[in-house]
DNA sequence: TCAAGAAGGTCAAAGAAAGACAATTCTCAG
DNA sequence: CTGAGAATTGTCTTTCTTTGACCTTCTTGA
């Protein structure tokens, strides 16, 4: 196992038990793993982005600290987000995969339906003999198309 | 026996003991071989498709690791023939949205699922200043993996 | 007030591993 | 025998991780 996959579970186990919210000391984290201070910084901003559902805050000097904040909005809420704002026009696999666990992970979608999000989404899926650049527009489309599908399945099983 | 044989049955072997999944290291199996590190994706790319029944994920950099998944297939008659037969490697859009409704139509597949499926094959999702023949390659990519992934999921049920 | 020290932030380079691809060699059906 | 397609190899590219040097910001005590 990496070192970064290690911090981050790591850091997960301390959301797990202290809830949605943690706080931690950069240098001291650094040493225990007897890694880079910068190492942190990195799991930090590959793991635990805004698109992983968490929110960085940060104080320097004396008593300096790092606060992680994990974001829950409610299934509607992130679903709507996602199609209005995050996906866009344009979407690159990783991206698309990231969101993909996120989904499933934040149980806003069923483990199935984010396997089949996966599965239309990657590079297998849309590899054809034209620029990476439009095949991330059809990507944005494709995934817009089915998550509002998704809204609209929920909706029928709610509303009757 | 041809190097490339060897190495596919070595791999099929690990399937079978470890089960549906298995994590390789391309050099060091590489090394194992005394082959070239690229004559492994040579050996992934040409027996271990999607096609094939496979699905291969990797991880580059320090630590990374090549996943191979096998996509067990049960009674699933159905499915596995549009896969391997009748989807090919392109298909019209009208095509598939017969071929939908006839999935949800015989119970192949949940409602739900053939929504999802019609929603990321349709032209809506597929709109790109692209040749309409290379639409198709793709939907027809596309339509496979998603099935195979339903497929997964069906057998991941039955299986445990 | 303000300088020193204590944190955290940034960035780029080095390292590790997989991917892509062209060039070459081998096989086998016709 | 020969040409097409399969197999093999080597090389270069891309991606991800780790590290370290240097920068910025905040606190604190003289």
């Amino acid at each position: 196992m990496r070192l970064s996959d290690t911090i981050e579970s790591f850091i997960k186990a301390m959301l797990q038990e202290e809830q949605t919210e943690v706080e931690l000391k950069r240098n001291e984290l650094a040493e225990y793993f007897h890694c880079a201070p910068s190492q942190i910084n990195y799991v930090l901003s590959t793991r635990f982005t805004p698109d992983h559902g968490y929110i960085i805050s940060s104080q320097r000097g004396g008593g300096g600290y790092i606060r992680i904040v994990r974001v829950c909005r409610s299934s509607t809420d992130q679903l709507t987000y996602l199609i209005r704002e995050r996906i866009g026009d344009s979407l690159d696999a990783q991206s698309a995969q990231a969101l993909c666990i996120q989904l499933a992970e934040n149980q806003i979608v069923s483990l199935e339906e984010a396997q089949l999000l996966s599965a239309a989404l990657s590079p297998q899926s849309l590899s054809a003999p034209i620029p990476e650049a439009v095949k991330d527009i059809m990507r944005a489309k494709i995934f817009k198309n089915m998550l509002l599908t998704i809204v609209r399945q929920k909706n029928h099983r709610e509303n009757g």
